[in-house]
RNA sequence: GCCCCUGUAGCUCAGUGGAUAGAGCGUUGGCCUCCGGAGCCAAAAGCGACAGUUCGAGUCUGUCCAGGGGUGCCA
């Protein structure tokens, strides 16, 4: 909100420049002043002395001290700058030209903004540009694991940070409901759990993860086995394998079957969506994209751009370093059908890929995926470069780390996994133990909704705050802490803010910041000022963190400046009406952060 | 072999080429006659190594060292 000032000021350097004989200086970059309690902006002259250093070094053979010059420009255009509107002091110190700004004056403006504005204080202007994020894409029919909620909230909170910098958002859910994994699971319900169903739809969904576990137990060669048992597994496997070919020819009883699972899969998968509040524009399940995925084989092979080796025994291929003429390997080649002409995944990525682009006329796709699939991605990307979508240039790999747990890598396979509902379950016991003891006064209705968000947000913090390309050990002490750096410590800053507007009965309509603010209260305006642009520069390097990181910022110096500032029991009226409006300015600054954290912004807790 | 990621305090992590590298946990010590102690204030402790680019490098480049991942019919 500051721009036009840093503009006219950047101007006036220019003009200082040219009247000198100095060289233009490249771009002035304007940057809050770093220390606490000061506020301002600052820039600095480093580069436009060195440029000049150069320059007389050509002339006359000797250089400049790039350090002392600087000052001295500093120096001297904070002489010629004469007193500017809206900035109380400036001086040059150490090469920087720091400027003060007004209290009174941007204090006034800012929080009538962020009040005026509310729920849209920090919303970017519409870049008119089409962005579709791929995430949340779980195995069926085998439950949601902690490793999918960081999938899961990475990508909601990415989708709400790119849609309010500005951007029109399609989000996408591409779950795998098809494939050996899901037939195994498919065929035991068949043959030894036919007709069961067990009540809740959590308890159902986590029951086709326990019988999965019991049919790759089954289906797993083993040590020592007697020939019985070898006969008897195979034979399993034989039946698995056909129940596969059943599927995929079309047998109505199979579907059917296939479909009543899936359905109970996707009941728990929608559950905790609504959980997440989470809603997804466009489900792609992978056995629809199967069939348009086949076609465009055939087209690749016509293009030029895949080999079909089949004749020789081989499979359809594409050779992407060869046909690019590249000498070193780079993207590799990778097989797009099987040699028995059934699709892979990478096949049905460059399908979905297609409608993504015809269909749904995104200009711009986000994959939130594992960055174990870096390599596969990469090459579907220089595949449809190939394909000639211009799109392709701006598809990007949001690639995170995976989770492990204390005790090694998560298996569904064999049933060594963190349920995300599990973890959630007891989140909301701990809150409810913690409000009991701390806030017992509240009403015993509120309190399993406020537990739930308090325990969520901690979950979604824990995951947000680590940069997405980290792995991480999932502990769940630690994830489910509610102290320091975490998710509750910023709703509570929230829950504080609230209660002392509750307190006073709401804050005043208008109210003047002409008296000598304190450093926490600069300090906190300082920050909710940086919103807008910290927005910004979340979506374009597609990092909630960033937002994860001003969230605790903010919450931090509120909590700071609750403890050492007096709003209400604050004597003058004129000053206590203008702390209560920055107070609301904060609370909504706050609530905005959160929200695009996926983290809800309880009233009390 | 080739490609990608990571290395910052005892531990877990932040850190748009810029001034004094910041948090949390843990440790130690303070703070409730005061708007909610899920809080505040303070102490001790750190950039894997070596070169290079630059006025200036935790940040960019290169080479090592250490760890993780990927690398044609899985997803």
């Amino acid at each position: 909100m500051f721009e036009p000032q840093q503009k006219r000021i950047a101007d006036k350097i220019r003009t200082y420049c040219s009247e000198h004989q100095l060289p233009q200086p490249g771009e002035i970059t304007w940057n809050p002043i770093p220390f606490s309690g000061e506020w301002g902006i600052t820039t600095s002259f480093f580069q436009l002395a060195a440029v000049e250093s150069r320059e007389v070094k050509e002339t006359t053979g000797k250089s400049l001290n790039v350090t002392e010059r600087a000052q001295q420009l500093a120096t001297d255009i904070a002489a010629f700058l004469s007193d500017e509107p809206g900035f109380v002091r400036r001086e040059a110190v150490r090469g920087y030209l720091n400027l003060y700004y007004s209290p009174a004056e941007y204090s006034k403006s800012l929080v009538d903004t962020i009040i005026q504005q509310g729920f849209d204080f920090g919303r970017g202007d519409p870049k008119g540009e089409r962005v579709m994020i791929e995430y949340a894409q779980p195995n069926m029919l085998h439950s949601f694991h902690i490793g999918h909620f960081r999938n899961a909230i990475l990508g909601e909170s990415l989708a709400r940070v790119v849609e309010f910098a500005g951007f029109d958002i399609i989000r996408a859910t591409y779950p795998g409901d098809i494939g050996l994994g899901v037939i195994t699971v498919v065929w035991i319900y068949q043959k030894f759990y036919q007709g069961q169903e067990p009540q809740g739809i959590h308890e159902r969904g986590q029951w086709l993860l326990k019988i999965y576990v019991e049919a790759v137990a089954m289906l797993q060669e083993k040590e020592g086995e007697t020939p019985e048992e070898k006969t008897q597994r195979e034979a399993y496997d034989t039946e698995r394998r056909e129940l596969y070919h059943k599927w995929d020819a079309g047998d109505p009883e199979v579907r059917a079957l296939w479909l009543k699972l899936r359905g109970w899969s996707l009941d728990e998968l929608n559950d905790i969506f609504n959980m997440l509040a989470i809603k997804m524009d466009v489900w792609f399940y992978e056995s629809e994209v199967d069939e348009p995925a086949k076609a465009i084989v055939d087209e690749l092979i016509a293009k030029g751009i895949a080999d079909d080796e089949r004749p020789q025994g081989g499979a359809v291929i594409v050779h992407i370093d060869e046909k690019l003429g590249l000498k070193k390997e780079k993207y590799r080649s990778n097989i797009i059908l099987r040699s028995d002409s059934t699709t892979l995944y990478l096949t049905k990525d460059l399908a979905l890929a297609k409608i993504k682009f015809e269909t749904y006329h995104a200009d711009r796709s986000i994959y939130v995926v594992d960055v174990r699939q870096g390599m596969h991605l990469q090459q579907a990307f220089k595949i449809l470069e190939m394909w000639g979508f211009p799109q392709a240039l701006k598809c990007y790999h949001l690639g995170y780390g995976f989770v492990s747990l204390p005790e090694g890598a998560m298996s569904a396979r064999k049933g060594r996994v963190v349920l995300f509902k599990d973890v959630a379950d007891e989140a909301v016991r701990r809150v409810m133990a913690e409000i009991a003891e701390k806030n017992p006064d509240m009403a015993e209705d509120a309190r399993q909704n406020v537990a739930q968000q308090v325990g969520l947000g901690a979950m979604a913090f824990a995951m947000l705050s680590i940069d997405n390309n980290k792995d991480m050990v999932y502990d769940m002490n630690t994830a489910l802490n509610f102290d320091g750096h975490t998710g509750p410590y910023i709703q509570n800053a929230h829950v504080r803010a609230n209660s002392i507007i509750n307190k006073a009965g709401g804050f005043p309509a208008q109210a003047e910041f002409g008296y000598p603010l304190t450093s926490h209260e600069v300090q906190l305006i300082d920050l909710m000022s940086r919103f807008p642009t910290t927005v910004q520069q979340a979506a374009q390097e597609y990092r909630p963190l960033v937002i994860a990181n001003y969230a605790y910022e903010l919450a931090s110096t509120f909590h700071s400046f609750y403890h050492v500032v007096a709003v209400i029991q604050t004597e003058n009226p004129a000053v206590r009406a203008a702390r209560l409006r920055l107070v609301a300015a904060a609370r909504q600054t706050l609530a905005n952060a959160l929200r695009l954290l996926d983290i809800e912004a309880p009233p009390v807790m």
